[in-house]
DNA sequence: AACCAGGAGACAT
DNA sequence: ATGTCTCATGGT
C-alpha cells in the first residue's frame, strides 16, 4: 500500500518552496539552554517558552551549576509563563542532574545509547528526547510529534499509532534518502512552520494540496 | 468561552 | 500494550 507516498526529500522540497525561510529554527546559545527548551516546550507554545527562558537568563540560572543550586520554587516562579511550573520546574532539576553527570561522555555513545540514556530521565518522553538528540547533539533523528503526524498524514505516508512505530518508517526511509543532520534540522523546522501555516489556512486538507499545487 | 499549544507520567484496563 | 487523567498558562 502507501501508493501515494510521497518520498521524503520530494515533501521537503515542496516545504521549502512554501516556507522560504525558517531561519536557524531551534535558537539556543548553549547546548544546555537547548535541552531547558527541550523541556519547557512540551505541550506549550514557543512565544511561552521565550519569556520563560528569559526570566531564567535574567536571574543567571541558565547554566547548569547554577540551576542545579537554584530551589523548585525560585525556577518555578521563572517559569510560570510557559505552564506545568511545578512539573517543568522538577523536570529541569533532572535534566540538569543527567546534563552535568553525562554532557562529556555524550559524544562517545552512539545514538541509542544516548537516546535510551536521556530516556532515563525524568521528563523526557520521545519527542523530547528527540529534540534534544537532534538539536543539542546534532543526531540524525525524524521528530514526530504532532505537527509531523499531521503532515505524514497529508503527504500520504498513512497513519502510525505509535511514535517508536512511525520515527522507526520515518528514520529509516530518510536515512536510505541520505539526509544529512542538517536537513533533518531544517525539515522538522519546516514541518513546524508548515503546521502553523496550515491551521490558519484551514487544516491540511486545503493547506497541503495547495502548495503542493504551486510547484506543479 | 471552549479549545489548543513544538508532552510526560501515573494508573487502570 | 492501549486509553484516560492530570498538570498550568496564554493566546485565539
Amino acid at each position: 500500500m502507501n501508493a501515494g507516498r510521497m518520498p521524503m526529500r520530494q515533501v521537503m522540497a515542496v516545504l521549502r518552496r512554501a516556507i522560504p525561510d525558517v531561519g536557524k529554527w531551534w535558537p539556543g546559545e548553549s547546548r544546555f539552554e537547548i535541552l531547558v527548551g527541550a523541556v519547557l516546550t512540551q505541550n506549550t507554545t514557543w512565544v511561552s517558552v521565550e519569556k520563560a527562558l528569559d526570566n531564567l537568563r535574567v536571574l543567571g540560572l541558565l547554566n547548569p551549576e547554577a540551576l542545579r543550586d537554584a530551589s523548585q520554587v525560585v525556577i518555578g516562579e521563572a517559569i510560570r509563563p510557559s505552564g506545568y511550573w511545578r512539573t517543568k520546574a522538577e523536570y529541569l532539576l533532572a535534566i540538569t542532574d543527567w546534563f552535568l553527570a553525562f554532557d562529556d561522555s555524550a559524544q562517545a555513545m552512539d545514538d541509542a545509547e544516548l537516546r535510551a540514556s536521556l530516556l532515563g530521565v525524568r521528563g523526557v518522553g520521545e519527542e523530547t528526547a528527540d529534540d534534544i538528540l537532534l538539536y543539542a547533539y546534532g543526531r540524525g533523528t525524524f521528530i514526530y510529534d504532532a505537527y509531523g503526524r499531521r503532515l505524514l498524514e497529508a503527504a500520504g505516508w498513512g497513519e502510525y499509532r505509535t511514535y517508536k512505530q512511525a520515527r522507526m518508517a520515518c528514520d529509516s526511509a530518510i536515512r536510505s534518502e541520505g539526509f544529512s543532520v542538517e536537513e533533518y534540522g531544517l525539515l522538522h523546522g519546516l514541518i513546524v512552520q508548515a503546521g502553523k501555516d496550515a491551521r490558519a489556512a484551514g487544516g491540511w486538507g486545503v493547506y497541503w494540496p495547495r502548495i503542493v499545487g504551486a510547484g506543479a
